[in-house]
DNA sequence: CGATTCTATGGAAGCGGTTCCAAGAAAAAC
DNA sequence: GTTTTTCTTGGAACCGCTTCCATAGAATCG
């Protein structure tokens, strides 16, 4: 490894400009008051020498990183779902001065998620001051986490398996609420059988089930939920499953689907067969994705905002960070269904 | 601001285990040699104290922030595109035990591409070691970063207005050979007339055109280009095009378009008129993102290796931070058409 | 067995900033 | 004119680590 150019300092700074060190630092941080002639005099050293402080040296003292961590399982980067949230995340932060470091957390075979290891990141002190957690959280991590105390925010809707009282700052949007209402719009336009696509293994498909399941048994309704075993992908659930959403004595006249990818999927399996949508079937998603609107119709969807929940994860970890011994809260922000072309009235 | 609360330090760590404070950053650093007793001492003297290093110190003595940037314009952001490219990017990344700080460049209204400032994580020395940048690069922003010379790497396809030769490290994707295989498969197939579809605005559209234009010619055919003038997006501008596309006296049999979002746009505008693909007419695409395989016929496209072009910037950016003299390079991955079903033989 | 080499270790110096205290200069008060 | 107060300013000390030098003991050698 070669050689670093040599960078100016402070000190060299201070010698240009005719002045301590102390002063050079009082300028910078715009903190006490330096005389208008000497601020210009130090002012013009700075340009001259082209000196850009050095971040680490005063984050040592000043003990904070203004950086946070936006940790991200492998598994769950693919999706534009993520990256929104990322991007309001980012958009909060710059905001704030800020930065975002973006780490995932590599899953494999070999190391399963019930045991993986601190990233990192988060094993060196200093780096970060606290973590977002998107994507898929297993609870041995949170714990791991909370084990070296580092400030902290889940998006809640993908924490596994801890269904108790969370001790923990969380964000999260209003899952059963969302098929609640998708699915009483659905009854006001005359639907009656009305099916719900997508499997429970997910503690957030498990809540938009039941958000579908009470609307239903609200107009007393009876819930059915197709699921489809082994598929590799939601957008593959649709395909494997049509045949027994259509088959059976009473075909539905309308499908909640899980998210926007089952419905995605569902629809081009509808397509092949010849099904029409809406007007032999009616079909209603979750999350609404940048595709929704795309779709022919343009699908009916659950719209989750996703700028907004990257945005108040900043905001709520810069809260904590503020203020650490601060009760932790939970905030769940609404979900929004939309009326596009995907709906018929019966 | 409460306090932060008191972390551990090397001193710390000594007096517990009875050494000198040399003794536990060899053993962190594991350099020179230590004895396997007080190693062990150590070793024992860091689990019971919970002692982690801090990484702002290490860092200020390395002069290596072991840390790079990945900037984004706020315009590209939504794109899937990038954010598998910063996939790849981390995956190299956190291989190299480098991390990786997400920022975006926030173009508005008020700031015009042609002259916003050096982002506030450029504007400090020291955080970060060099950075990719991915996303639409303007020529201006270009020149700012190598005045602070902070080592860079761009992804070459979207740098605006540089078509001379380019004085900095660069990893690109083959365009032009990629709508040119596409167009060559076309002609395989049996098409003659072909048109392109999409604007030449973006310099990596031009180099698409171009390709196209150089399959036709080989086969002494007319390039034809579509535009379309004022649309809200990429995904629009099949809806807007395509009475031109099949107008005129001799409809095309077959449509490269300049991207998948355009190829997208124009399925759905074929489909609503009517026109079956690929009975009726073929079409391919350019990018290969993930919805391209869940279209009705799946779309034949011409694929960019998405995580590997993140992974070559990363690499890339590593070799020019440890050899800082070096000359500069660049590299275009290859392009790879796939096919699929949206092209028919004639 | 004394001289020489080697290995392990302690701790001072220093990285590039911030902070604080003391002190000089200027302004205000008496 | 002298005293008091206020405003600026310089620079030592320090943040938590790495690095290097000095030293002490162990090992090797003639």
């Amino acid at each position: 490894m070669e050689a670093v150019p040599r960078k100016t300092t402070i000190r060299e700074v201070a010698r240009a400009a005719g002045v301590g060190i102390g002063t050079i630092s009082r300028v910078l941080n715009s903190s006490s008051q330096v005389s208008w002639k000497t601020r210009a005099r130090v002012l013009d050293a700075i340009r001259r020498l082209g000196f850009r402080p050095n971040a680490q040296a005063r984050r040592i003292l000043k003990k904070r990183a203004e950086m946070v961590c936006f940790l991200l399982s492998n598994r769950d980067f693919l999706h534009p779902f993520h990256a929104r949230i990322l991007q309001g995340v980012e958009s909060y932060a710059s905001g704030m001065k800020q930065h975002v470091l973006f780490a995932a957390l590599h899953y494999s075979p070999r190391t399963p998620p019930e045991k993986i290891d601190l990233p990192p990141v988060l094993q060196e002190h200093g780096l970060i001051d606290g973590v977002i957690l998107a994507g898929t959280i297993y609870p041995n991590l949170l714990r791991r986490i909370e084990g070296i105390q580092m400030p902290f925010v889940a998006l809640s809707n993908n924490v596994m398996g801890m269904d108790d009282v969370q001790q923990f700052d969380q964000v999260g949007f209003d899952d059963l609420n969302g098929t609640l209402q998708a699915t009483r719009y659905l009854i006001s336009k005359g639907h009656r059988r009305i099916v719900f696509a997508g499997d429970v293994s997910y503690p957030w498909l498990q809540r938009r089930f039941e958000g579908y399941g009470r609307g239903m048994r609200e107009q007393k309704l009876k819930p059915v939920l197709i699921t489809a075993r082994n598929v590799p992908s939601f957008g593959d659930f649709g395909q494997e499953s049509v045949g027994r959403i259509l088959s059976g004595r009473s075909r539905p006249t309308a499908v909640v689907a899980g998210n926007d990818e089952i419905a995605y999927g569902l629809w081009r399996a509808l397509c092949r067969r010849g099904v029409k949508v809406p007007d032999e079937i009616s079909l209603v998603g979750f999350d609404d994705r940048e595709e929704a609107v795309l779709m022919d119709p343009p699908l009916s969807t659950v719209c989750v905002h996703k700028e907004e929940i990257g945005e108040t994860c900043m905001k709520m970890l810069l809260e904590r960070l503020h203020h650490p011994q601060m009760a932790f809260s939970q905030r769940v922000l609404p979900t929004e269904f939309l009326i596009r072309g995907s709906v018929r009235q019966l």
